[in-house]
DNA sequence: ATAATATTGACCACACTGGTCAAAGAGATT
DNA sequence: AATCTCTTTGACCAGTGTGGTCAATATTAT
């Protein structure tokens, strides 16, 4: 399943949407998959006829999306970029951009991380490594800080810059899930984004 | 129970963070009575005893933890106060001390506020609208914006500078969470706190 | 000793769990 | 229209965990 068996590629998202909602929100052992079935509109023979169990509904999702994630990534980020905010803008329009395909895509990857259950542990794990968070820290550690205010504390400069997009994220998705699915934003969201990038443009560059 | 009935405080209080902690983790419904009881160290019969139900010691729970936050943000806040920085400094310090508390208060309260169990969201909305959710409007909104650089967004800055404390305040709360219970931050944390502060009022202030 | 109170944990009916499977549906081929 | 193949259903299963009870015990006060 995902690439195996045929299947209507809506009804695949749809289940993939349901489960990864599911799994994000109680964890691997507490998501019913009864409650899958029901949000995704499916039968259960039908989930586990694609997937033999639930572990293995979990172990898929997880190779699924994560290999998504860091295709998106590593097609749309420039590895030699050492301004900050061109970083970190190409980071945020890429979060943007698989929330509106798949809402609940980073909430599961963050919760699969620090997942305990010992049946998926170590499943989990031996993706881990290869996960772009580590790449993420070079990504930000190659961070050309000469263009900086003298006097000022660059390493706090720049967790408050990365706390300010967090924070951003956080609204967005919280304003999203209250509204409908409809895409209002796009636009709005960019010109947002970017009046952020110029007032802190502003307060730390040179 | 928490004043009715005669009971070791030092109980009170494993039950307290017990409840709590189950709670803030999972929400009304899908916390369990036994894992409060393993936590706590104590008997099912004895919970039973003093909360007649499980709605009984969700709400006892919510009517005592909002209590305790709005009476401690009414003693140490000064309401005359404009300077965000001093205002958003005395609410961080608080955070922390009721942290050492109860480490799991804040979260509590925060998914008590968006709780959807149609057993107890009524007796939780009828203290909704006495909470300070309202007041913090008016803590935040009465800012001084004079001292202000010209030319930069006044209320972006203050999201900025919001989300840097929401930011430092998780940061540090997944610290603890990791570390043992000492404490050895207080005038660390306290020196964080205000780098920056010193950070923010350089950039953003006249 | 006795009475009163505080505390225990085995126990209950029941809801929900991950997973199964005979049967029904849908399409294609003859 | 009959047969065959493949997909999908949902009632059903044994097992686990639920909120809540209560006779029995431990503890304290008299």
């Amino acid at each position: 399943m995902f690439k195996s068996l045929n299947i209507d590629s809506e009804k695949e998202a749809r289940i993939i949407r349901a489960a990864t909602r599911v799994f994000a929100e109680n964890g691997y052992e507490k998501a019913s998959t009864n409650a899958i079935v029901k949000e995704a509109g499916i039968s259960k023979g039908i989930l586990f006829h694609y997937f033999n169990s639930k572990k293995e509904l979990y172990v898929s999702l997880y190779e699924h999306l994560s290999d998504l994630f860091t295709e998106k990534i590593y097609e749309r980020l420039n590895w030699n970029e050492h301004d900050i905010f061109v970083t970190i803008r190409s980071v945020t329009l890429i979060k943007f951009e698989l929330f509106s395909v798949y809402p609940d895509l980073i909430d599961f990857l963050t919760s699969a991380f620090s997942e305990e259950a010992p049946e998926v542990k170590d499943e989990i794990e031996k993706f881990k490594t290869k996960m772009v968070e580590s790449s993420f820290a070079t990504l930000f550690s190659n961070i050309d800080t000469s263009k900086f205010k003298e006097g000022i504390d660059v390493n706090k400069s720049i967790q408050v810059i990365y706390w300010t997009f967090e924070g951003m994220a956080n609204q967005q998705q919280q304003k999203a899930k209250s509204l409908s699915v409809d895409e209002i934003n796009q636009e709005e969201v960019l010109a947002e984004i970017d009046a952020y990038i110029e007032l802190l443009k502003i307060s730390f560059y040179k």
